[in-house]
DNA sequence: GTACGTGCAAATATTTTGCAGGACC
DNA sequence: GGTCCTGCAAAATATTTGCACGTAC
């Protein structure tokens, strides 16, 4: 079991939720990914780990990941995509929109400049990541 | 008619797609929406400019306007909202939690800071507005 | 005039819900 | 042992498609 994983059981933990066999996989499926998945392909994925896994147990369990801020939504040329993320601090999420994979980069001073573009205009930010949109080196070629 | 709506519309036509009355009325909503919309309320906003506005053809047309740059699919506490942009050009969307209200930011120095954040990670980052949630100074009392 | 778009209704796909039984703490 | 969760199937929603008819260019 990854880090990640064991983290994000923890808060679910915490939150009062139960580390059901269904729940289980669907992180663990989230966390081995290497790139976000779409609702199907996590529901494969989560299958392979625990057959059983039903639809709706995967709908019941977003729900209560993305509540608990493990769970990201982003858009990718139109498709929606599901990534893990339980790192709660403010940070950027590099994503390509070609081969769809996402690097997480701590920048404390563009996050100190973006703070300060936001507080001239009233802002708060929250501590959610923001998803910065390109193409990777990979795929630049 | 707003100059937004006037570029959305010549941006429509240069990809050689007609303005035909219901897009002009969806076209039109948007633009004049002070908050992101859902897709309901769009539908809603449409037809009091022009109420045959069917509801596939609002899809359709949507589907355009995303093709074309022009409208972008936000999610807001779990609920997908639709706001137009005509701007193709790299700046932020301040994005209210609360009032889902958007400030739109240029900011040349923060946006080289990420520009060359994500170069350090071989990353070319697209010419897509990038959100930023908060909480906004009216909502934050 | 002729594509391109449209509204409508039907067909699909997606998401939610109710409930009897199972599994976590 | 008592909740909290689950899978399943049905219900409710949301989205797409086919087609005969309009209308923008």
């Amino acid at each position: 079991m990854s880090a990640a994983e064991r983290e994000m059981l923890a808060v679910l933990a915490e939150h009062g939720f139960r580390a059901t066999r269904p729940r289980r996989a669907i992180v663990q499926a989230l966390c081995e990914a290497d790139a976000p998945l779409t609702l199907s392909a996590l529901h494969r994925a989560a299958r392979a780990r625990y057959p059983k896994t039903g639809l709706a147990t995967l709908y019941r369990t977003l729900e209560v990941l993305e509540r608990c801020g493990l769970v990201h939504r982003i858009q990718l040329n139109g498709e929606s995509y599901l990534m893990a993320c339980a790192d709660q601090s403010l940070h950027y999420h590099l994503v390509c929109v070609k081969c769809h994979k996402v690097v997480e980069v701590h920048a404390p001073q563009a996050e100190e400049w973006l703070g300060a573009l936001a507080r001239q205009h009233g802002f708060t930010m929250s501590a959610a990541p923001i998803e910065v949109r390109g193409v990777c080196a990979a795929c630049r070629t």
